[in-house]
DNA sequence: CAATAGATCATCT
DNA sequence: GATGATCTATTGC
């Protein structure tokens, strides 16, 4: 994808994404579950509490990646959406596995069906070796990228409130290919 | 099965 | 000093 195709309203990008490659290296996805965190309105979001060194990208281009660090053990993958200025970004929640899974399987030190190799946002970060090295990538080219398959597979989005937020924890803002085996925790 | 505890630290008050 | 966009192991029915 191209930048501007990013620059969009996070609730429009977060749907827009399900179906997409994403690639790190040998190892790849696809983005089966995703979540828009939207802004200064949106409690939830990291962006809502202002521009700080940590959230500095959220305010920039669309496009790029920002990466956290929570609960001291792991690390989600943001895109950031909507236009310079608009702190909108997309969570990438859980992946269906496509290629590089011994590595996968060696970095997750996972010993079950590759469905639960990256199905949860820190899970998916440690398969795919994700960390706050890649905070403010742009995932249009280079080694960490978002990529749209040449025929764009078909099949049903399902929307549900967002997971593990306490604030605004009713907004329908999580986006899932619905019944796709690889979602985090249980289906829906 | 469901519920809970513990790991563990960057960030912000 | 408290908290958190999580995960795994363990405990309790």
């Amino acid at each position: 994808m191209q930048l501007c195709d990013f620059e969009r309203p996070a609730t429009e990008l977060a749907q827009q994404l399900l179906g997409c490659v994403l690639r790190h290296g040998t190892t790849a996805g696809m983005i089966v579950e995703t979540e828009a965190y939207l802004g200064l309105n949106d409690l939830a979001a990291h962006a809502s509490k202002g521009k700080t060194e940590r959230t500095k990208v959220l305010f920039g281009p669309a496009g790029h990646a920002y990466v956290y660090f929570i609960y001291g053990m792991y690390e989600c993958l943001n895109v950031v959406a909507d236009r310079e200025g608009s702190p909108g970004c997309v969570l990438i929640r859980a992946l269906e596995p496509l290629s590089g899974l011994d590595l996968m399987y060696e970095r997750r030190k996972w010993h079950g069906p590759p469905v639960g190799l990256a199905n949860g946002p820190g899970k998916l970060t440690q398969a795919l070796a994700i960390t706050r090295k890649e905070y403010g990538a742009r995932l249009d080219e280079g080694d960490l990228t978002v990529r749209e398959w040449r025929e764009k597979p078909q099949f049903e989005i399902a929307t549900t409130p967002r997971i593990g937020i306490t604030q605004c924890a009713d907004w329908p803002l999580r986006f899932v290919w619905a019944n796709h085996p690889c979602l985090s925790r249980r289906n829906s």
